[in-house]
RNA sequence: CGGGGCGUAGCUUAGCUUGGUAGAGCGCGUGGUUUGGGACCACGAGGUCGCAGGUUCGAAUCCUGUCGCCCCGACCA
């Protein structure tokens, strides 16, 4: 009997179906009745509220505060910084009117608007207006303020939680005094999102500045992490972007220095989305579905009870709770350890294949037997779904931190390998696309990775890859010691070697 | 927005060429037997065949339009 997969197709047959699968596998989340837009699910919302949690607490703990500011932008707002319009014009939903009057038992608009308001597609020019009104002095800076907002982005092709027409995410705003200080902060947070991704995702990315064409629209400078998931696309997971004087100069942010000039503010803007979720799903999914690094997962422990006959049910289901209560008394990085029962009327195996597939980091069987002997049945997500391990009862308590921290760095090492199994230095034009061709092109089989390769910085060659080959420049590594070269497309110089890859 | 493909029950789909008013598997409900890894039996609910026109005595089936989805481009977190 050949083995079944609770995924089908599996990542190596069909890797674009098979993320759709583990999205409704794991009951993450649904495509909505309006196009491009998602409805998240309990347990993605959850997973998203626990992202949120971790992540607001490392804004705070940088000296962050969260603000909220207005869904709706003048259209006017957007058309104050030149690249910013080019970058962001063609994707906008528009507000054109206030009522709606019934006509013929239809509901057609009315009250026109007398400007249009844009649904933001990001907040840089109503926060830069708003801190135009509150900066006067150097005193009254730095400005660092995150929302937790939704924008919208009218995209041509959505994909839960990789590209939705709304989504959800953070962006962070601040205003400086300086330019070092602005920069200093586009670092800092670069830093943050490194430093989350890696010990709450058990994601290893790459951190490194983006090229002129890859730049956010308005930017000075964008920074970003770049994960590799396992079809070894890469995907962007987070940006930071030093903005300069742009938009102070677009939406008058003024002050007057300690020497009494008249000075613009340096800002900065930084966020990560719900594509995070996208991210570890395809970063740690497997084809059973769904796994989740413990310090993110809405929850880290189901119960099982197993209660084959009626007269041991009771005492079965009292000592779940019992053992649930216990380890809801343990602390796993400073939040109790959440536990789930799951005493549906379902058999053992139905039971079970849901919660790897949910991708719940621990599942603990717990039966007349065990009852017996003290003992519990323990499997983790990061093995193979039927290895299970009998443990005496005072064991799962005394260690269930223990084997979450070890599936945490479990997950980090493994895509950690698979990473760096895929990321090839290149040195010449030829093996660089002989890198990135498929055997069969066709169905293009899983191939490439990331190709570290010297580069001239001429956009021209990068617009010749991306068209040749899908292949973009995903960002310019930061290294303390840059290694200069020659470039493999035109033998021109190079500075350092810079990451291509196919991405997201 | 261009090129291709597809819309039949919650999901996967048969039927369409050759028009006669819809069938299956999974899932779901009820009852029972089960339950330490995707159980079984019986009964049952669920479909204006994406939508709107047209042709026809009659349309899931043929024609036109439209909407949506998927894949490939262009664009993007």
């Amino acid at each position: 009997m050949s083995e079944k997969t609770a995924v089908s197709p599996t990542r190596q047959e069909d890797f674009p179906e098979w993320y759709q699968q583990v999205i409704r596998a794991a009951d993450l989340a649904e495509n909505s009745e309006v196009r491009g837009c998602m409805v998240i699910k309990p347990w993605g919302y959850a997973l998203w509220e626990r992202m949120q949690a971790v992540l607001d607490g490392m804004f705070k703990a940088t000296g962050h505060r969260n603000a909220y500011f207005p869904l709706f932008i003048p259209l006017s707002y957007l058309e104050k910084e030149a690249a910013h319009v080019e970058g962001f014009a063609k994707e906008c939903a528009v507000v054109t009117h206030h009522r709606l009057e019934a006509k013929d038992g239809k509901l057609v608009p009315s009250g026109q608007l007398s400007e249009p308001l844009i649904v933001r597609p990001t907040s840089e020019t109503i926060i830069g207006a708003a801190y135009a009104r509150w900066v006067k002095s150097w005193r009254d800076l730095p400005i660092l303020l995150n929302q937790w907002a939704n924008v919208v982005r009218w995209e041509m092709r959505p994909r839960l939680f990789l590209r939705t027409a709304e989504f959800l995410w953070q962006e962070g705003h601040t205003a400086h005094e300086t330019s070092e200080e602005a920069v200093e902060e586009t670092m800092k947070m670069l830093r943050v999102y490194e430093t989350f991704a890696r010990d709450y995702l058990a994601i290893p990315v790459i951190t490194g500045e983006k090229s002129e064409s890859e730049r956010f629209p308005g930017a000075v400078q964008t920074y970003c992490i770049e994960a590799m998931v396992q079809d070894r696309k890469a995907i962007q997971a987070g940006t930071s972007h030093f903005l300069g004087q742009n938009f102070s100069k677009a939406s008058g942010i003024q002050f007057q220095s300690r020497s009494g000039a008249v000075e613009h503010a340096w800002t900065t803007s930084w966020g990560v989305s719900t594509r995070l979720i996208g991210t570890l799903i395809m970063a740690h999914g497997d084809d059973d579905g769904l796994i989740l690094p413990p310090r993110v997962a809405p929850a880290h422990v189901v119960i099982i009870p197993i209660t084959p006959k009626e007269d041991t049910r009771a005492a079965v289901l009292e000592a779940a709770d019992k053992l649930a209560a216990q380890l809801r008394e343990v602390s796993y990085h400073g939040v109790p350890v959440q536990v789930e029962i799951d005493s549906r009327d379902l058999g053992g195996g139905v039971k079970n294949w849901e919660w790897i597939k949910k991708g719940i980091p621990i599942r603990i069987e717990i039966g007349p037997r065990d009852l017996a002997q003290g003992t519990v049945a323990l499997s983790r997500r990061d093995r193979p779904h039927k290895e299970k391990a009998f443990l005496p009862n005072g064991d799962v308590l005394s260690g269930v931190t223990g084997i979450l921290d070890e599936i945490q760095a479990e997950l980090l090492a493994r895509a950690t390998a698979f990473r760096d199994a895929n990321l090839k230095v290149i040195e010449s034009k030829e093996d660089f696309y002989k890198f990135f061709t498929p055997a069969n092109s066709d169905k293009p089989e899983i191939h490439g990775g990331f190709a570290l390769a010297h580069w001239n910085g001429s956009a021209a060659v990068e617009e010749q890859i991306k068209n040749d080959l899908k292949v973009t420049i995903r960002c310019i590594p930061f290294s303390d010691s840059p290694e200069a070269g020659t470039c493999i497309f035109t033998g021109e110089p190079s500075k350092q070697r810079v990451v291509w890859a196919k991405s997201y």
